[in-house]
DNA sequence: GTCTATATAGGGATAGAC
DNA sequence: GTCTATCCCTATATAGAC
């Protein structure tokens, strides 16, 4: 599908400039289509467009991050296989997240339910694994919320400095973190 | 001067929409001024103001969060104080970090070495307390590093989650972790 | 120091030709 | 499915009266 590969290119622009800076002229060259031509695959315009990239961002992440904490090897293992994956859809620590950048002005209230569910589940998730691991239930949701911050906060960093080692730095050592 | 009291009230505009969602007429509407009289105190416009609300920003965390690290107690009793004044300097998590929200879109581009600078204080500070608190010099900068990491991801999740208890845990928390 | 008025550009969105 | 043309609104910014 075509509109798969336009969504790819819009994600950029709001990762980038949010939902306030995602702009009609920003989204058209990014994407190389006219205005029109976005009106034509997303019909209710801007909000529609930002909907359709949270979306597709959510799946993406399922798919990369989530579904490699379902499977039956051991909790290590899995924790290690998500922290490969975070590499990559993080770019290495050169993108910041995308729920961070939409959650500002009025994308925050018109996404609220969809970022806030998106943290829920991971946080959930990444629990299961660690009481899979041994570890006691009220600590393995402090632990699990904990490992969402450190990843959040070194994506809020390596963009302030300019530098993506604190991400890197991060990530290396969560495995570890999340299960001492 | 009544210069302060206006900054005051924009900064939360920056803060809540970030630079390009930072409109003249939200500015005005914040501060009750009518456009003429933003460009009156900011005359080179917008770009002007929000360099205003970013140094103005970088005192209030330096008379907050630095100068107590700077004192003679103890680094345990500084570090609490400043997790005390982060508190009130974030709102209880309510607050996103104005860093964070303006490092988006055209704010990235146009203030990247104010944010640099302050991000990089933040940890060189930190990391000097630690080590006067017997921390090696290398683990002392990598633990003031994650302590920054922490504050912003924590920000980032309370307010993802619409929920402040990922802040008040991680600032309970982080001298502890610091100085372990 | 604040106001009204205005300039110019860009915002989101739609109609209709091709 | 993409284009041009156009709508109305809001963006930043300025000029000049008070």
């Amino acid at each position: 599908m075509d509109r798969e590969k336009a969504i790819i290119q819009l994600i950029e622009v709001f990762r980038q400039h949010g939902y306030e800076g995602a702009t009609l002229s920003r989204l058209s060259q990014a994407t190389g289509l006219g205005r029109s031509s976005l009106y034509h695959h997303f019909p209710k315009g801007k909000e529609e467009i930002g909907a359709s990239v949270l979306s597709y961002v959510a799946e993406r992440f399922e798919r990369m991050i989530l579904v490699p904490l379902w499977n039956k090897k051991e909790p290590r293992e899995r924790l290690q296989q998500m922290c490969q994956n975070l590499r990559e859809f993080y770019c290495q620590g050169q993108e910041s997240c995308l729920l961070n950048a939409i959650a500002l002005g009025e994308g925050n209230e018109l996404f609220k339910e969809q970022i806030q569910q998106a943290f829920t589940t991971w946080i959930e998730e990444l629990a299961q694994v660690l009481i899979e691991g041994g570890i006691a239930t009220e600590i393995a949701y402090q632990r699990a919320e904990e490992g969402v911050i450190l990843i959040q906060g070194a994506l809020v960093l390596a963009r302030g400095l300019n530098n993506t080692k604190p991400f890197e730095r991060i990530i290396e050592n969560l495995p570890d973190k999340l299960l001492s």
